[in-house]
DNA sequence: GCTGACGTACTCGGATAACGTTTGTCCGAGTCCGATAGG
DNA sequence: CCTATCGGACTCGGACAAACGTTATCCGAGTACGTCAGC
């Protein structure tokens, strides 16, 4: 059970979001980061279509956090880059072979899928209950350079 | 992020094996959930290996339990097929790039990966409060039927 | 009747292919900015 | 000097390959049981 790497890219990449304040271009996150322009642009896609960033055609456009920090969970950002699918998928194996149970048996949901389901979601709440503007303010904390070194630098009109 | 389907057999196998009481061979586990009998053979040599089950080899012989079901936990069971390797990664993306952190700026922890570790020992926590025998109880209690009919039916000498 | 060795059949175990998902890359459609020419 | 038009360059967006991990399968090594011959 591996998590995409472009979760980790994503999260990067709005905390980014959030100090530039303006429309980056997805190459210039890139070689921010150091990663692949072509890919991290598709990750930016996944996330411009769960409403999390707008994107902005033509010269001095790019992507920008749709709504402001405080708004936007870890959550968020993990289901709009790997889905929402939970990942334990009961198939069922109760209703299968020669002791298959009877419909009228399996009315509450397999045992075993309920306890994945409890940690699933407590999984999410977790995630649900930090924005990016918590990780942010972290970062801020520990390191105030950070935020103004990275925000100015993307500000910084192209050479 | 989508967790093996050998899980859901492993635990499966495993309740099938409480009730049992005795080694059961792998082909006739996959027989019983209808499930490729090579491939879960596979799985039940994972669990072997991480000490959950213990295998016997020989005419009687199959797969048995190595603890009390009391003493078995879902988490272990999860780890054993699927790897104790977190599901998230942190690759220090804030080391790479024109801005990279200087080493002494990363004597903490990422935040990003400080916050998807907290959800993941959230989710282990849930799994390791869960034992199999937990499960088995569960099923016990809403459908009286099914253990002792699957034990006998692992008992009985093949045609 | 008891004991020992042997043969057989059954078991797991690791090495070996096929599939699907993730990762990575490319080029085309759309859009805004700036320059330029005219009024 | 101001304004409307045009050209260009920059942006995202979706379609197209390669690599890894998971899924699936097979055959060989090892072992315990049942049988049989000998004592």
């Amino acid at each position: 059970m591996r998590m995409s790497q472009g979760v980790e890219w994503a999260l990067h990449c709005c905390l980014n979001l959030a100090w530039a304040g303006e429309p980056v271009p997805a190459a210039r996150l890139a070689e921010l980061n150091d990663l692949p322009p072509a890919y991290l642009g598709k990750q930016l896609q996944h996330l411009a279509r769960a409403g999390l960033v707008v994107s902005v055609s033509g010269p001095r456009g790019g992507f920008r956090l749709a709504r402001p920090a405080e708004e936007i969970s870890v959550l968020e950002v993990v289901d709009a880059i790997e889905g929402a699918t939970p990942a334990f998928q009961c198939t069922e194996i109760r209703r299968r072979g020669p002791l298959a149970a009877s419909p009228k048996a399996c009315r509450t949901a397999c045992q075993i899928a309920q306890v994945m389901d409890r940690a699933d979601a407590a999984w999410r709440r977790e995630l649900a209950a930090v924005s990016v503007a918590d990780i942010a303010a972290e970062v801020g904390e520990q390191l105030p350079a950070v935020p103004v070194a990275i925000g100015g630098w993307l500000r910084q009109p192209r050479a």
